[in-house]
DNA sequence: ATAACAAACTAACAAGTGTTAGTTAAAAAG
DNA sequence: CTTTTTAACTAACACTTGTTAGTTTGTTAT
């Protein structure tokens, strides 16, 4: 019973390497490094640099698929379930910013099955989260604006939050929850 | 005089490869094919790949500074300052997304000189915006929530705009303004 | 004590990297 | 027509890449 298995360990410090320079530019032997060991001893514990990528990615993806699942699925209103997915973001963020930021820098180094099954998630997210939006517009909730605008913005905001926290890690997270909240649904103005 | 010379024909060539796959993963040999020539004769051009990528990256931030300087020195209400912002990056990614993707994804792969100079840049942005949003807190145009929740949300959102538009073509350039003025502004309740 | 395993090591390889040197053919300038 | 320039080429370089093979060492189970 160790606090942290080698491969889980790999797996971090490949995903915080990766964010730093993108999966292309870091090496074998730089994550060797980062661990104090040769890179050829990596291989002990992983097949090959693509399934550090894949077990980083997969994760994450397969949760915001089916967190978005289950928010779309509830009976809440539309503004609760916003927020929600917003609480979602952030959650993730706070949790694993390293491999968040990878999977929207380096998905694109996926290959084969692991692309497609990617791709297809991200594109269910957005039909997801484009169905609440849409619900939201029908019943007068949501103003009645262009869709993918609305789409756009506030998934723009909430993917790349990782870049921000970090920086601004005096902001405390319920204050920061209860701005996005007030910035996305009501505006600045 | 012709229409475009080599050298520009190899920028475009490897903004639009950059963009793709990323800086890192793009080879030398990559860019040459994509032109249908060798690699060794893009050297007839080009210093190196630094210099490609430096030469892509460093004139749009140029073109960010030294438009926002101009807006925030300029008499305008805090607004139309905002508008202004958001015309400047709707016209930059519809001219030019390859190299915007590149600067907003591979500015790390800057060296010496050219990464302090463009870090330099994009601070003095931030900051230029931010000066922007406390003066409309001040007089009330803008509602005081957290300055830096403001900023990253607005930013992120413009800062994007290159991932969406291109799928989204659909969409005409006033429209897509009107609308994002709209949602960054009075949001979408 | 002995066997089995986990996880590190050294050494190496084949392929790919950015780049340089020297050459050639066609176009522009004199 | 001759010279210069432009922009392509081939061949090669030194180095880095991901990865494999075979070995060693310390720990765990029998």
């Amino acid at each position: 019973m160790k606090p942290i298995d080698r491969k889980t360990e790999i797996i971090n410090v490949s995903a915080k390497l990766f964010k730093e320079k993108g999966y292309s530019a870091v090496t074998m032997r730089d994550i060797a490094q980062a661990m104090d060991i040769k890179a050829a001893s990596l291989y002990n514990h992983i097949k090959s640099k693509q399934e550090i990528l894949v077990l980083i990615i997969i994760e994450i993806a397969e949760e915001f698929t089916s967190v978005i699942d289950e928010i779309l699925a509830s009976d809440q209103t539309t503004i609760q379930k916003i927020e929600r997915v917003i609480q979602l973001h952030i959650d993730i963020t706070l949790r694993n910013s390293d491999a968040l930021a990878c999977l929207n820098n380096d998905w694109m180094h996926l290959t084969d099955d692991d692309l497609i099954y990617f791709i297809k998630m991200r594109e269910d997210y957005e039909e997801s989260f484009r169905k609440i939006i849409k619900s939201g517009i029908a019943n007068g909730e949501i103003k009645n604006l262009n869709i993918e605008v609305i789409i756009f913005s506030t998934l723009s905001t909430l993917r790349t939050l990782y870049l921000w926290y970090g920086k601004k890690k005096t902001i405390k997270p319920e204050v920061l929850k209860a701005n996005m909240i007030q910035v996305l649904l009501n505006g600045i103005v």
